[in-house]
RNA sequence: GCGGGUGUAGCUCAGUAGGUUAGAGCACUGGAUUGUGGUUCCAGGGGUCGCGGGUUCGAAUCCCGUCAUCCGCCCCA
């Protein structure tokens, strides 16, 4: 028989382990204490988590990201189902929202609608380091406001949460990349200004000329540099509407205490943006991974799906570049501080005694570990001191005959016999008064 | 899609003038200590050296192919 090749995950989707199995960045402890900080702090201003399906259908990515993004035309995974019909798995999050809010009228009534979400996306790239085949987004759109406090808000949001986390560094660029009203005059003028360099540019931006041609501006060849900087600047041809919009985006930010940078040349890798667009960076990462998050505004959006005229901004952040940031500056998330005990028993007449105490522990908030099965006392306490506990709960059969258990405390050293029935307030106690 | 690196134990890695049964540290299991952890000591389990083919008396080592993986570019979060 032929050797079974070994099963392994997908090339650029990784398993996410507890700490001791897998490398020091994504591990699961630090995995959850992100998404819980996220979820919190975003509920503090008032979003509603919202889950939607990892697969849409194709039309509706290359509707809303543009067909001739390098998203959709070369990074989606796609294929048919077996009545064949086109699914795409998600390469990005705000078609998917703005899908729901249009199939459920989420937006028909009320003011204005915010909603979050964590969520897994996927794209054909090649991986490596801080990107993946499969990333973590953590994400949000304000839908149905038009206000520019609310694109401030949406930065401000996830810039505070990064500087909450302790990261240093942190940067926000800013632009406006005008709207459908405003912006086709700039890209003539755009375009006008790069045929006359067209031999010079990268083949890329030869090709995006064509596409896509405010790409270009975005462009890191560096023969492309001296042309880009030359470049007509959009803020010279934004209308008075989208001219206002952006100086109360400034403003609110300005309020809000959010540094940041205006760059002219500030261009997202989604067609559907209009008027404000940003990124947020970390100067502690190289590359293009410095950039964690983004977003801006895309009042067309929910148009452009078959809904009714809808304002939004939102952005989209990263678990996995968060974490490589955290680990470049050698900050560890807070884990819950709770007490952690493990039970201990050397014969099954304790056993079931132990198993009920266990269950009383954890109802009073005490994290416990069972053993199962009883072995000697020293391979307790040795399992017990490999688990991390700090405590151990020794049920044994003389104290038990006496309605006693012995309280260990390896913070100290200290053995305490006590009433079955003090042992929660004992451990609670101890914690309180020095967390270890 | 393009360029480079690396594949030896669960993990991190030694191991080439080709030469007995392939090593270390950590981790794991048992014992010293059958009612008391950490430190220490002793013992043990675990590998078709990524896979396939070739050269050779002999291949982890040399050659070819292949797969996997990491890093970088493009692009993104």
């Amino acid at each position: 028989m032929a050797k079974q090749a070994t099963l392994q995950a997908i090339r650029g989707m990784d398993d996410v382990l507890p700490q001791g199995y897998s490398g020091e960045v994504y591990n699961s402890a630090s995995w959850t204490a992100l998404r819980r900080l996220y979820c919190e702090w975003v509920e503090l201003h008032g979003f509603r988590y919202v889950e939607t399906p990892v697969l849409e259908s194709t039309e509706l990515f290359k509707r809303t990201a543009g067909e001739t993004s390098d998203i959709v035309s070369k990074e989606m995974y796609t294929f048919e189902d077996a009545g064949g019909r086109s699914l795409s798995m998600r390469p990005e999050g705000s078609a998917s929202v703005c899908r729901a809010v249009v199939q459920h009228g989420l937006a028909a009534s009320g003011g204005d609608l915010r909603l979050y979400y964590v969520a897994q996306m996927f794209r054909a790239e090649r991986p490596q380091k801080g990107r993946y085949r499969q990333h973590t987004q953590l994400g949000l759109e304000i839908f149905k406001e038009a206000d520019p406090t609310a694109d401030a808000e949406a930065i401000a949001i996830l810039f505070h949460f990064l500087r909450r986390l302790g990261l240093k560094q942190v940067a926000v660029q800013i632009n406006s990349v005008g709207s459908p009203a405003c912006r086709p005059a700039y890209r003539e003028k755009l375009v006008a200004y790069l045929r006359q360099h067209e031999e010079k540019l990268s083949e890329d931006s030869r090709r995006r000329l064509e596409t896509n041609p405010m790409r270009v501006l975005d462009s890191k060849a560096p023969q492309d540099a001296g042309i880009v900087a030359g470049a007509p600047v959009i803020a010279d041809f934004l209308d008075e509407e989208c001219a206002a919009h952006y100086a109360g985006v400034k403003a609110a930010l300005d309020a809000l205490e959010v540094p940041y940078e205006e760059n002219p040349r500030l261009v997202r890798g989604l067609d559907y943006y209009s008027k404000t667009a940003f990124e947020v960076t970390c100067g502690t990462l190289e590359g293009a991974i410095k950039v964690i998050g983004g977003g801006g505004r895309f009042d067309g959006l929910i148009e452009q799906i078959g809904g009714p005229p809808t304002e939004a901004v939102g952005f989209g952040s990263s678990i996995e570049r968060i974490l490589l940031a955290l680990e470049s500056q050698g900050i560890a998330l807070p884990q819950p501080d709770r007490p952690k005990a493990r039970m201990a028993f050397f014969d099954d007449s304790t056993k079931i005694e132990a198993l009920k105490l266990a269950r009383a522990l954890r109802e009073a908030g005490i994290e416990v570990e069972f053993p199962y099965r009883s072995r000697s006392l020293t391979k307790m306490m040795q399992a017990a001191n490999k688990a991390g506990v700090r405590f151990v709960v020794i049920v044994g059969g003389e104290e038990w005959g006496r309605g006693e258990v012995l309280l260990k405390d390896f913070d100290g050293g200290s053995q305490t016999a006590m009433a079955v029935g003090n042992v929660a307030a004992a451990i609670l106690d101890s914690h309180r008064r020095s967390p270890a």
